[in-house]
DNA sequence: GTATTCCCTACTAATCAAGTAGGTTTATTA
DNA sequence: TAATAAACCTACTTGATTAGTAGGGAATAC
């Protein structure tokens, strides 16, 4: 029942482009020392992004990634189903997922179909805009009080 | 983000045990078969639920399970975090994990709290009795509609 | 043309999932 | 009391997944 680093960083760094919005690149290398995560795994896990059409990427010298979109029409399920995979809490509620032939007898189905209700709200109900934000008033507050 | 064969077979177990809450006990064969489970595996998930205190045993010929207490008095969060271990969707979330030096800095933490809350309300929200009612309803509902 | 950056594939070590296997202990019953 | 039926316990196995590492290739700016 947990979520893999692959999309903890991925939120991570979707965040952190957001936050570095200014129509420049952003580049692989600087999004990895910010947020302290291996240059070579956050590699992996943009390209990810960027195959989703989410990052748009500018390959050479000054290039990198940046935002296709403005922050607030990525939720951060969004981003965690495509780098996770699906966000379903038992496999026979995948989409594609042939029925087992016991859920009609099957009432726990109830449960997990609450539950990935409930999950796909909260994730679908913040947005990487939201994020940003968050983090913005942080800051601040961290200004006043010192 | 999934929950495991351990925990979702551990709430089947304690739904068939409900449902046969006769005071009698009940084999993990019977179970077994009924579920179309593995009776070894099924062995070792009980065992866990009965080191929990939530099943009774019975050793020797005639012997078996028993739930201890009420159904009612069973949420499948109970069930789920004592077969499935913490339900929290993050590792720094777990109870008596230190904190991560980042977690002052990281807003993704607020969206896995709100993750943690959903799923407890929604585990927590259900008991065993509930998913027994559920199984008698549509039973009566299969016998009507034949 | 060289440095910089993204891009792609393969590999690896450790852990976890989902069982299998085989024997031990305890209670019933014939 | 011997046979049987059950829970109990520990170890093993096979495959998948996680969390990276490693190494080079292709495009672009200067």
């Amino acid at each position: 029942m947990t979520i893999s680093t692959k999309g903890r960083y991925a939120v991570r760094v979707m965040l952190d482009l957001a936050l570095h919005n200014t129509g420049e690149c952003i580049k692989v290398k600087d999004i990895a020392a910010r947020q302290g995560i291996s240059e070579k795994y956050l590699e992996q896990i943009i390209s990810v992004l960027s195959r989703a059409g989410y990052v748009k990427s500018m390959r050479g010298a000054q290039g990198g990634y940046r935002l296709t979109k403005d922050p607030k029409d990525y939720t951060v399920g969004m981003v965690l189903r495509v780098t996770e995979g699906s966000l379903a809490p038992v496999a026979c509620l995948e989409e594609g997922a042939d029925v087992c032939e016991r859920c009609d007898t099957c009432e726990t189905v109830m449960v997990w179909k609450k539950l990935q209700q409930a999950i796909d709200s909260v994730v679908d109900g913040v947005t990487v805009a939201d994020l940003a934000e968050w983090h913005k008033k942080r800051v601040e507050n961290l200004d006043y009080s010192i």
